[in-house]
DNA sequence: GAGACGCTTGACGTATACGTTAGCTTGGGA
DNA sequence: TCCCAAGCTAACGTATACGTCAAGCGTCTC
């Protein structure tokens, strides 16, 4: 099975717990639920929770899918997409083009209503503003 | 104080609250939920809620907020924004340039965070189209 | 006039995403 | 050696956004 080797020079950047969050910007709370939830998987030293380079962008990805209301059982999915998509085998490559595709073009149409929306924003803010320069004047 | 006086002729088009959730897609309750939560305010015919198509308009509003994960509670104040717009105190202009430049900028934020991520779902959906292409070709 | 609808108001239930104690364990410094 | 700070699990609490009865009223129809 290739190499099981764990070619990891003492020069791997691990962090606590404290650290990553700290370094995201979220509770330890949220980091232990996305735990629970399947999302993450650090490994342990002596009950302790251990995070590497790789758990600390996974969960750069899950925040970056959150902020744009991602539901955290979908991102579960979507960050095996983003593991399994390597593998071959044709049922998994189909799943994998289906589910991004779908999820393409779900996010486009967000982007359509933000864009809908941006535009009255602005018509509301540029209007106020005009108002108020004339008041001032 | 203007004209209060209606001008609404007999043809104003009126709905109750079936065709309503209908038209939109949504749930009787949810329609409901949002009166509680003062985001809508059908006039009432004997206890009755009979919604105006201004009140369609709004919910149409609310839907689009919604959908681009907004809280019911933020809409509450963008359709207050809305209203109020016309409104030529200082105090609200600055109010409104405010809020709306605000909300402005976290779209725009929320964009590009989509922007990312459609990229690498792209990518990632390509690739598998590739490898797919290869394995049956 | 008796159902059968349709609508109304509670009020409790559910799913998601954490926050907040509470109590136990453990490694490290004074 | 004693004790604190940091981490752990377990469990209950909270906010948001509805779903789902339950029970009552008004009206239309047969």
């Amino acid at each position: 099975m290739g190499s099981n080797i764990k070619t990891d020079s003492a020069s791997e950047t691990l962090y606590g717990i404290a650290e990553l969050a700290e370094a995201h910007g979220v509770s330890q709370r949220t980091i232990r639920f996305y735990e629970d939830k399947g999302l993450i998987s650090p490994r342990r030293v002596g009950g302790q929770r251990v995070y590497t380079e790789h758990d600390s962008k996974r969960l750069s990805l899950i925040l970056r899918a959150k902020s744009i209301g991602t539901k955290l059982s979908d991102i579960r999915t979507f960050l095996e997409l983003y593991g399994r998509e390597g593998e071959g085998r044709v049922r998994q490559l189909e799943f994998v083009i289906e589910k991004t595709a779908a999820e393409i073009e779900a996010l486009e149409a967000k982007k359509r209503q933000i864009d809908q929306t941006l535009a009255e924003l602005k018509l509301i803010h540029d209007g106020a503003r005009e108002r108020l320069g004339r008041r001032r004047g």
